[in-house]
DNA sequence: GGATGTAA
DNA sequence: TTACATCCA
């Protein structure tokens, strides 16, 4: 994706996960990528592959990643996406080219038992098939997370449920959650350590732009969505918006343009959300029902999952997530 | 994707 | 300051 350019524009910093609480809208597909290819690259394959073959390493992706918003007081709620955006096609057909020659690497690899190779090869070839969509929501809802199903971008509609108040942070690695509008946004939910925040009001100070100016920045730069303007960065894009007020005045100044702008400038200032969700944060996990699904009917080895379900009891089923709500 | 080095 | 290549995860 092109546009860790935002990076450099956002104000983010490292926050303590102490001072972290509340509700974490999180973009599932984000984060199920996340661990899934993390668990892919250092976990045995027979331990989430069944008889048929179809692989599940989600299951044990989720039961090991859950237990890190429990452990905080943070309450997630899973926001899946709806279809993609027309607009992201091209973003899509790059990814599937890239995966493809990954594919091909792979072969290779295979062939010449190459094992450190296969494994790397493995954890880039990942896809969120139809079964690990099916089954991680199935898990979801055995362990009572909160699931809402997002119209189309994920990202949007978790900027959206934050905006409305329905829950603290949008929890996702894209700074498109910015131009989303998501007050605060935590970043690192999946790895080690702190999370980070990222802060859209400090940061629409910061450079003394306004939202819609930030969202045209962005689109010189270039977004998931469109290409941007050759020679421009972050830098070139705040100054040229700063100058000339807007994207249209700044592609007419220098002569210019963007395929269909107007598009992605609707899309990030109002794009398609809902209203209709609900959830409750009270979680009260089935873990027994949980372990079954797992081990039992997917045959994932206990000892991937043992730990993450004892975390999960000892932080949701012992002393209850609800009591800030 | 992130970090880093290099050429223009 | 930006683009691009490369290595790592």
């Amino acid at each position: 994706m092109g546009n860790a350019a935002l990076r450099d524009i956002a104000v983010i910093e490292e926050i303590p996960f102490d001072d972290v609480s509340g509700i974490v809208a999180v973009d599932a597909h984000n984060w199920l990528y996340r661990y899934l290819t993390t668990t892919v690259k250092w976990t045995s394959s027979d331990a989430y592959t069944t008889a048929d073959g179809t692989e599940v390493a989600n299951l044990i992706g989720i039961v090991q990643g859950l237990p890190k918003f429990f452990e905080h007081d943070v309450t997630p709620v899973m926001v899946f996406d709806g279809g993609p955006s027309e607009l992201k096609a091209d973003e899509i057909e790059s990814r599937r080219e890239q995966r493809e020659t990954y594919e091909e690497q792979l072969e290779i690899a295979r062939e010449e038992g190459d094992a450190v190779a296969i494994a790397q090869l493995e954890s880039r070839t990942q896809r969120l098939t139809s079964t690990i969509q099916e089954t991680s929501r199935e898990l979801l809802g055995l362990l009572d997370v909160p699931v809402v199903e997002a119209p189309a971008e994920g990202e949007a509609q978790a900027a959206h449920m934050v905006r409305r108040g329905d829950a603290d942070y949008v929890g996702s690695e894209d700074y498109d959650a910015l131009l989303f509008g998501a007050p605060y946004t935590l970043r690192q939910l999946t790895s080690k350590g702190d999370p980070e925040l990222m802060d859209l009001e400090a940061t629409l100070a910061n450079h003394d732009l306004t939202q819609e100016q930030l969202i045209d920045a962005a689109i010189l730069i270039g977004t998931d969505f469109n290409e941007g303007v050759s020679g421009i960065g972050p830098k070139t894009a705040i100054k040229e918006i700063t100058e000339h007020g807007d994207l249209w005045s700044v592609l007419e100044a220098r002569g210019d343009s963007v395929e269909h702008g107007d598009r992605v400038r609707q899309l990030f200032r109002e794009p398609n959300v809902t209203d209709e969700y609900e959830f409750d944060t009270a979680l009260e996990p089935d873990l027994e029902a949980a372990r079954e699904f797992v081990c039992g009917e997917w045959g994932v080895d206990e000892d991937e999952v043992a730990r993450g379900f004892e975390r999960i009891d000892e932080t949701v089923t012992q002393t209850g997530l609800d009591r800030w709500t």
